[in-house]
RNA sequence: GCGCCCGUAGCUCAGCGGAUCAGAGUAUUGGCCUCCGAAGCCAAGGGUCGUGGGUUCGAAUCCCGCCGGGCGCGCCA
């Protein structure tokens, strides 16, 4: 919310202009024409005002076109309408001359505003002085927060996918801390079901000699050449399944474990499926979803009525054979997610899982205990391919049928792929092309955002000033126009971490960066900043100084380092 | 067959609560280092936004059909 406070006590320097308006004159200029529409238009409530960024700065800084909206409705002409509008909405805006220059009714209707140079670059001094918080903000009464990603069953080494997972997992974690909210990084274990004892029969027959194809093969054997790492590890007693199953899992946990870590991701909780049957958890829900009244017998089987809360078939919670379906721990989890006071839980997962959403949903809305319909939220994400030397890679000795998380490491290292997975919408389908990730001299577009924070490093690396006195440092100096386009984007940072959090965007940040980190190339190749000229020295450094900050915080989001040097 | 998602420049992709939306990067071509890092900058060419309708003064954006692609649709997890 715009503060509206500007706690910073007035300099008595009549050499120093106001720069530490911390209005957002934005939300100004909305509210105030929200309430000429009330007057103007009372019969419309629906209608929104709106002020967004013109893509073409010839067309000012904010531009709303809310005129033409009402003009459809009431059928009267919208330029006369704007006029009407912004003259009630101006009335109503005393210091409106403080933020802006000037505003025009454009083309059919709409209404450019200006904003004053000093407003722009008043986000230089609000960069300096938040330092590292800068993006951050706090809540009074902060949500605790789920999110929940990579989730990886314990069969294998983690493949691009959980890459693709832990990348936006970890950022959108770090992007609802950063609005203030209370997170928690959370993964779980399928690490019981008969995917697992797959696993320990491969294990026990790999240990027994045997390989995938022969004779006494389990028939959904694990086929990857890892099996046979863990057979050849294992030392206790090829009969003794439970104890294989014990150590395969361990060693696989493990190994996932060295890559997460090397990919700098960690996690708060770890959740062993389980655990949910040893706790009773499991025994609950069912005996919960049964009282529900909306269960049913068929076929020897016990099913739930989840159609009717959403889902597209109904489902089975109890096997003909007595076992539970997998929907069933399931439930219970997120039950437990509930519990545990997460008002709000965000499951990362690939589209391969789309089908849980509804079933996880129904479920808990069977169970009747208050969660809201919506719950838990979802990022699906579409699949990543693998694309190298011109050709798409995709099988890795290692796991057998898969690129593993550790191939794209070790073939691009941690920032060139988080970047790279976060380079594109979740649910986009996204090729990661090896070659271009791994180029260290050209068209990498994870150096380009580096090299800009590098750069701005050099330049202080060069001068010998005090730091601390960049923060009174003269701005009104700074009078070109890229140097006010460059402030404004330093001012966008904090809404736009707040609408890449709110619609669980990360990539909406690899996308600024870039916007920074060319905005900032092009402004050092013009203009130099550390000239002989000490006030307008000072004034460059100022503003290189917000520019580093935010490359570095907008880079901590994502996971990505901000080197010094290159 | 049903459900969800996706078709935007040669390639990889933004934009998609309509308007001021035809964009970025890359590739191609041509310029810029006696001067803070050329992993950079400046400029040019390149697309009837899959397709056909509809709503609208106005559609890449909303609705419907079709074509093409992905993922689901188990008493597997």
């Amino acid at each position: 919310m715009c503060a509206g406070i500007s706690t910073s006590t007035r300099s008595s320097s009549i050499r120093i202009p106001d720069f530490s308006v911390t209005s957002d004159p934005k939300a100004r200029l909305a509210e105030a024409y929200r309430q000429a529409l009330a007057k103007e238009a009372p019969d419309h409530p629906e209608l929104e005002v709106v002020f967004e960024k013109p893509r073409q700065p010839e067309h000012g800084d904010f531009a709303c076109s809310i005129a033409l909206q009402l003009a459809k409705r009431l059928k009267r002409n919208p330029r006369q309408l704007a006029e009407a509008l912004t003259s009630k909405a101006l009335a109503a805006f005393a210091d409106f001359d403080k933020f802006f220059a000037g505003y025009e009714i454009a083309g059919p209707g709409f209404i450019n505003f200006r904003l004053r140079p000093e407003v722009k670059l008043a986000a230089i001094r609000s960069a300096l002085a938040a330092g590292a918080d800068w993006g951050r903000a706090t809540k009074d009464r902060p949500i605790s927060v789920q999110v929940e990603f990579v989730s990886a069953n314990p069969t294998g080494p983690l493949h691009v996918g959980h890459g693709r997972q832990a990348a936006i997992g970890d950022a959108l974690a770090a992007m609802l801390e950063a609005r203030g909210d209370k997170v928690t990084r959370e993964f779980y274990y399928n690490d019981a079901g008969a995917q697992i004892h797959n696993l320990a029969l491969s294990v026990q027959a790999r240990a027994r000699g045997l390989k995938p194809g022969d004779a006494g093969w389990p028939a959904d054997g694990y086929a990857g050449e890892y099996i046979e790492e863990i057979a050849r590890q294992y030392r206790g007693s090829l009969e003794d399944l439970e104890a294989i199953r014990r150590f395969a899992v361990d060693y696989l946990r493990e190994e996932q474990d060295i890559d997460l870590r090397e990919f700098g991701v960690k996690f708060d909780v770890y959740y062993l499926e389980s655990s949910l049957y040893t706790d009773g958890k499991v025994d609950e829900v069912v005996k919960a979803l049964i009282a529900s009244g909306k269960t049913y017998e068929k076929d020897g089987a016990l099913w739930l009525r989840s159609t009717e809360y959403g889902d597209d078939k109904d489902r089975v919670i109890r096997k003909s054979d007595g076992a539970y379906t997998y929907f069933v721990p399931d439930v219970a989890y997120h039950l437990t997610k509930w519990r545990r006071g997460f008002a709000k839980v965000i499951n990362v997962q690939g589209t391969d899982h789309m089908g849980t959403k509804a079933r996880v949903r129904a479920g808990l809305q069977a169970l009747n205990v208050g969660v809201p319909p919506g719950y838990p939220d979802y990022v699906m994400h579409s699949m990543v391919r693998v694309m190298r030397g011109g050709e798409e890679v995709k099988i890795s000795k290692r796991a057998g049928s898969y690129v593993t998380l550790r191939d794209l490491l070790d073939w691009a290292g941690r920032d060139a792929v988080r970047f790279f997975l976060l380079s594109r919408r979740a649910d986009a389908d996204f090729v990661f092309d090896i070659d271009l990730a791994r180029a260290q001299t050209e068209e990498n577009p994870v150096y380009y955002v580096q090299y800009a924070h590098a750069r701005v490093c050099s330049v202080f690396g060069q001068w010998t000033g005090n730091p601390a006195a960049l923060s009174s440092a003269d701005l009104s100096r700074l009078t070109n126009e890229k140097e006010f386009a460059l402030a404004q984007r330093i001012g966008e940072f904090p809404d736009l971490v707040a609408e890449a959090a709110r619609e669980l965007s990360p990539h909406s940040i690899t996308f600024y960066l870039r916007s920074l980190a060319a905005e900032f190339h092009s402004y050092y190749n013009a203009e130099r900043i550390l000239v002989d000229d000490e006030a307008l020295r000072m004034a460059r450094l100022a503003l290189c100084a917000a520019v580093r900050q935010t490359l570095a915080s907008g880079l901590s989001l994502i996971g990505v380092s901000a080197p010094e040097k290159m």
